[in-house]
RNA sequence: GCCUCCUUAGCUCAGUGGAUAGAGCAGUGGUCUUCGGAACCAAAGGUCGGGGGUUCGAAUCCCUCAGGGGGCACCA
């Protein structure tokens, strides 16, 4: 076929529909010289998967050319489809009322892609190649070091995670980063809290405050200090038990986090920001672009607040004049006692990051952060920063259920699900899909019941039900004596209707990594890896390999396919970071 | 009050402005006994929250109303 559109890079998972557009703007770029169509701008063309078999795998609708072409629709498609450039991929083209262009994939390349799949490099099977490799810096997690991680922080680390992975499968390199603070108030209270453990493991009588932390991971870390240090540290402060146990946190942390299958390249401390003076170099810049103001309160702020100003009797706050670029209200920066708020030194971050060399920044945010997040980029737009190249990705709350009952996820009193709980009840991978299931806009009901369920109800269990299957018929292949490249070279050609129809599904596979990664929605290819899975498994129960009515060639032909299966399988679980079980 | 997300089958949810809106579960009726039954097949199930609008065409875009989640701290 034609390709000089899509240039020269290889062709073997470019998405099928990019393919067929080269196509149809080849086949309109030639009416338009011959005359046909006249010279004019027409939009994009629009490739979409057909929902019946009747309609050819793929089609064009060409109504929304009709008004750039000055012609009906149908005659559009007559048109197009008359110049198409000659194509291995494409066996014939149908018109049909009201002017779609239907296309029809040859059955001889579908069935040739299982030989492109086998022999491809398994660690980047359907890679998109988006352009040269670019660096990503993708931000998430982001707990502050005062526990271990909570269930409700799971669902910005898979995702966060994943989306990693989807950019990665799109060819760019990723750069995993977690940003902290590890002063304030917060560590002050944890380290004292673990002073306090420590004393009452010496045998002293005293006792937790209640704004200590209540955790009974403090008790246990004060038993290995005690066991460590002995009494040595009777006599210190809280200081450097913050810091035995900030150390000691973290460890959990990373602990925790390679059970799930994710690492951070970098622990970015807040601190840092102070130190190299860039928090208050940022308060500056604003001041000098004249976008701060000193004051009570706001600036039109109503007689309510500034009267409650007064009865607090409050100093001047430096405030960040956000309104400029939207914002409903100004907001501030610098509070009155001269300690910067939370927004500084998390603006002062993003010029850190849009510094070093990244392409472009990402960040998972829970949703309670929307206002944050819109006031972090309104005062990069006061500095004079192009906001374009970051994604902020808000991820809705997630609820844990129990037979039908809301659990409550209360970090008050130390009475919290931890995220290493979840992992020893349900597993990680189901902790992955479930996470990962839904668009990223919508809540989710962790269903802790259907996540142990070992049934097609539990779509964890389906999915890698079918990699084992394939599995399986590997074991059973070598276990009856048969050699392991039997397959090589299978006559493809006695592939059934249903199996093609599967591989079409397979090779589906790249236009919804590239879709999901155009639109950071790592939930898309947890919805396709079902969907496979619920296309594989009728398939498997018609379509045996060693049965007695089977002959030799289509045995050799069927191992093919469950060769080629099992690996889109394995490499559609393993961009979602999840295991391909080769038993369960 | 303002901002934001959600509302699609009994339930949980997919759905890129295009043809007759799709799955699973539950319910109904069947099949087979395994290269892992942790299975398969069939029929049934819908005013896409309500109402306007834009468009040749709207679940999808815009406006509006209603219901639910989250946010709007001199917290992080």
């Amino acid at each position: 076929m034609s390709c000089e559109l899509l240039g020269d890079k290889n062709l073997s998972f470019v998405p099928i529909p990019h393919r067929i557009e080269a196509m149809v703007i080849s086949a309109i770029r030639q009416a338009q010289q011959d005359g046909v169509f006249p010279e004019a701008d027409y939009p994009t063309i629009l490739v979409q998967r057909s929902k019946r078999a009747d309609q050819g795998q793929y089609s064009v609708p060409c109504m929304a050319l009709a008004k750039s072409f000055q012609m009906k629709p149908i005659d559009i498609a007559g048109v197009i489809a008359a110049g198409l450039p000659e194509s291995e991929l494409i066996d014939r083209t149908a018109v049909a009322p009201p002017g779609f262009l239907n296309f029809y994939v040859s059955e001889n390349w579908i069935v040739d892609q299982l030989n492109t799949i086998i022999n491809a490099d398994q660690a980047t099977l359907f890679q998109q190649d988006v352009g040269q490799v670019r660096l990503a810096n993708v931000e998430f997690l982001s707990a502050n070091p005062t526990g271990p991680l909570h269930v409700g922080r799971t669902r910005g680390a898979i995702v966060g995670d994943s989306i990693g992975r989807l950019l990665e499968a799109c060819g760019w390199k990723v750069h995993r980063e977690y940003y902290f603070n590890n002063g304030g108030r917060q560590m002050e209270m944890l380290g004292d809290s673990l002073r306090v453990r420590y004393l009452q493991q010496l045998g002293h009588d005293t006792e937790l405050q209640e704004e200590h932390y209540q955790g009974d991971y403090l008790v246990d870390m004060a038993q290995g200090l005690v066991e460590k240090h002995g009494d040595s540290w009777l006599d210190k402060d809280w200081q450097p038990f913050k810091e035995y146990a900030e150390a000691e946190i973290f460890r959990m942390i990373e602990d925790t986090l390679s059970r799930i299958g994710i690492k951070f390249d970098l622990f970015f401390n807040e601190l840092d920001l102070y130190e190299d003076k860039s928090v208050w170099a940022v308060r500056d810049q604003l001041a000098a672009r004249g976008h701060t103001y000193e004051a009570v309160v706001s600036e039109g702020a109503s007689e309510e607040k500034i009267q409650e100003a007064q009865e607090k009797g409050l100093e001047p706050a430096t405030w960040f004049r956000s309104t400029t670029f939207g914002d409903t209200e100004d907001r501030i920066i610098v509070r009155s006692n001269g300690e910067p708020t939370y927004v500084l030194p998390d603006v002062a971050y993003h010029v850190n990051k849009l510094k070093r060399e990244f392409d472009r920044l990402i960040d998972i945010f829970g949703s309670d952060h929307y206002t944050e997040a819109q006031t972090v980029d309104r005062a990069l737009q006061a500095l004079g920063y192009d906001t374009s190249n970051i994604d902020v990705v808000l991820t809705q709350w997630v609820h844990l259920v129990r037979g039908g009952e809301k659990l409550s996820m209360s970090t008050r009193k130390g009475q919290y699900v931890t995220l290493d709980d979840l992992i020893d009840e349900v597993g990680p991978d189901v902790i992955r899909y479930f996470m990962l299931d839904r668009s990223t806009d919508r809540e989710i009901n962790f269903d802790l019941e259907l996540a142990v369920k070992q049934s097609n109800e539990n779509p964890v269990y389906y999915i890698q039900n079918a990699h084992v299957r394939c599995a399986g018929i590997m074991r059973q292949v070598e276990a009856r004596g048969y050699p392991a490249d039997w397959d090589d070279g299978a006559d493809l050609s006695l592939l059934n209707d249903e199996e093609r129809e599967f591989i079409t599904k397979m090779l589906e596979f790249p236009e919804i990594l590239l879709f999901a990664y155009e639109n950071l929605a790592p939930h898309l290819i947890a919805t396709y890896a079902l969907d496979l899975a619920r296309q594989f498994h009728p398939m498997y129960e018609r379509s045996r390999v060693l049965g007695e009515d089977v002959t030799e060639d289509v045995a050799r032909a069927r191992l093919r396919l469950y060769k080629a299966a099992r690996l889109v399988f394995q490499r559609v679980l393993t961009v979602m970071g999840m295991s391909a079980p080769e038993t369960m």
